[in-house]
DNA sequence: AGACTGCGTGTAACCGGTTTCATCACCAAC
DNA sequence: GTTGGTGATGAAACCGGTTACACGCAGTCT
């Protein structure tokens, strides 16, 4: 069995708790003492109790971060950005993917149990699984994902990059735009069809119920057989990814015919050549890490929102001038 | 401040014992007991403390996973098939990322400090370190990395899937073929380079200090002013894709005059048209988790080594034949 | 000399559960 | 009417730390 304090305290000759203040070097301990408790603790290999120093301190040192996957790299960065921060903070991190999981609310209610706070990102867990941590107590940022009620978030801005988006299009001579998603199923989608719409005044909205590479390609024959528009403004990359491989294939000339753009920037867009507007990931996960730390702290007790700036990444589906990278 | 076990107790009138067990359900207890018990639950909305659950139990509940980094699926995948499976045995997961970090080693000691075993993904950390942590007694499963000592291990078959991407070439009629990577960096990439020796007689080794895209595409440079090998075999997708790139934006036919094969297909390769070989990255990571739940429930005492098959994938960069997806 | 101050240290009470063991009520068997 | 067994329950020890508080001792100030 490994050493406990107690015994650490008896082979010093001296009670458990100088050992305590030696090991955290808490308050003053005289250097004589200190020396003896530091050679028995060597002597017997002595390693603190994480579980009993959690109790006691009643604190997990430990961060949750919930997400739905981690392939594709978008919630992969969200995951390294919020990981540096909290070991910076000396916070370890659970994490809780909610894919294939039925469960999941039950998951997170459990997860909250064994970390000082945690993050959610997207929609992974219903909005009254949210309010119910809260009501708790417990410390929840919200990432990714529309604020609820007075819990704290982050998400990335959407309108003004949208508006820039469509401004890009237009200066290219693309006027009649399709819009393909469904602002109906996220806040995020339906501002991004917003700020399309406050600058062009000529855009269709194409409804699709998945968001993904099939859903992209198999669309693309409606528009095959009639006219294609100007521009294809996707609400993601997969989908965007989906038309692009699928418009290629049929022959048509990208940028010129048709345009395409995505949302997001993953890593595959990049080799598509993908013009889309790329989230400041690894941003999202260190504000929230920062966020939690406060509440956790308890440096702040008014909610907080954050929205932080996104980017437009010029390529070669809407243009293959040499203005821009 | 949340209710306790022993508030529970009061309120139902009965001893903290007997609510320890109700809520558990771990022995029998009346029926008209447990009611009393789990009402007075409800009432005081007692949910019981993890970190007390923990102390008593001596154990964590928790994993955890060492990786260098999430960009790319690679570990991301492998980090999803541990969750998946940890999640099912109970156990919470506890990340810790090595990337830009200096203090790995010491981040990793502490990390065995707060789980009741871990699994190490790749280089991360050092053999010493390693060994420090089996000396202690910690759980501990490798992947993506050479056994070390009497530690378990999992790890992707290399040596037969090169010989297979050897053949593949070699049927399609490229015999001088250039190995691009370091053999003794790490021993899948020697276990690679042994494959394609085995199959092939004339394979030149070109010695690349990083395995990434800029170091492939730089490369190639030197190919261009003298005489093209038929095939440039791959230590990784990276270094394959920065070579791929490179060669069709100076021209070159692609199969035609070179192939290009790489290792790991990551997501671009699929965008890339890129040869490659599949790692189950998915069963590393559930496959590690099962072999750490051994390791903890004290069911084994012999160490294991396992070693999960591969898959060729082949794409557009060696063949545009139709006989192969 | 006596009171005061402050530092270093020990005692013991926590933190919130689990679990061993003793006890007690009840009933069947002799 | 004992004895023995069984099932439900409680008292208390325990997991391994942290920390409030008390105490003793030395040095300083009247």
């Amino acid at each position: 069995m490994r050493a406990t304090i107690r015994d650490v305290a008896r082979e010093a000759g001296v009670s458990i708790a100088t050992v305590s203040r030696v090991m955290r070097d808490s308050e003053a301990v005289r250097p004589a003492t200190r020396d003896k408790v530091r050679a028995a603790a060597a002597a017997l290999e002595f390693v603190p109790s994480q579980l009993g120093r959690q109790l006691a301190e009643r604190r997990h040192a430990a961060n949750g971060i919930v997400f739905p996957d981690l392939s594709g790299p978008y919630y992969a960065e969200v995951v390294l950005g919020y990981e540096s921060v909290a070991a910076e903070l000396g916070r370890s991190v659970l994490i809780l993917s909610t894919r294939g999981r039925d469960d999941a609310d039950a998951a997170v209610q459990a997860m909250a149990e064994r970390c000082d706070g945690l993050v959610i990102l997207g929609r992974t867990v219903s909005d009254e699984s949210v309010e119910r941590l809260a009501a708790r107590g417990a410390n929840v940022v919200l990432v990714a994902r529309p604020p609820v009620g007075g819990v704290d978030a982050v998400n990335a801005e959407n309108r003004i990059s949208a508006q820039a988006l469509t401004q890009h299009l237009l200066d290219l001579g693309a006027h009649r735009l399709v819009f393909v998603g469904d602002p109906s199923t996220s806040p995020d989608v339906a501002e991004r069809f917003a700020g399309v719409q406050e600058v062009s005044h000529d855009v269709e909205l194409h409804h699709v119920d998945d968001l993904d590479e099939t859903a992209g390609a198999h669309l693309v024959g409606d528009y095959l057989t009639r006219a294609l528009p100007d521009a294809f403004v996707c609400a993601n990359d997969e989908l965007a990814l989906g038309m692009l491989g699928r418009l290629r294939a049929a022959g048509v000339d990208i940028p010129g015919r048709v345009k395409v753009t995505g949302w997001d920037d993953v890593m595959a867009a990049r080799y598509a050549g993908l013009t889309t507007v790329r989230q400041p990931m690894r941003a999202l996960g260190s504000t929230a890490a920062r966020l939690l730390d406060e509440l956790i702290v308890g440096t702040r007790s008014t909610p907080r929102h954050e929205v932080l700036p996104t980017q437009l990444v010029i390529r070669t589906s809407t243009t293959l001038g040499k203005e821009h990278a």
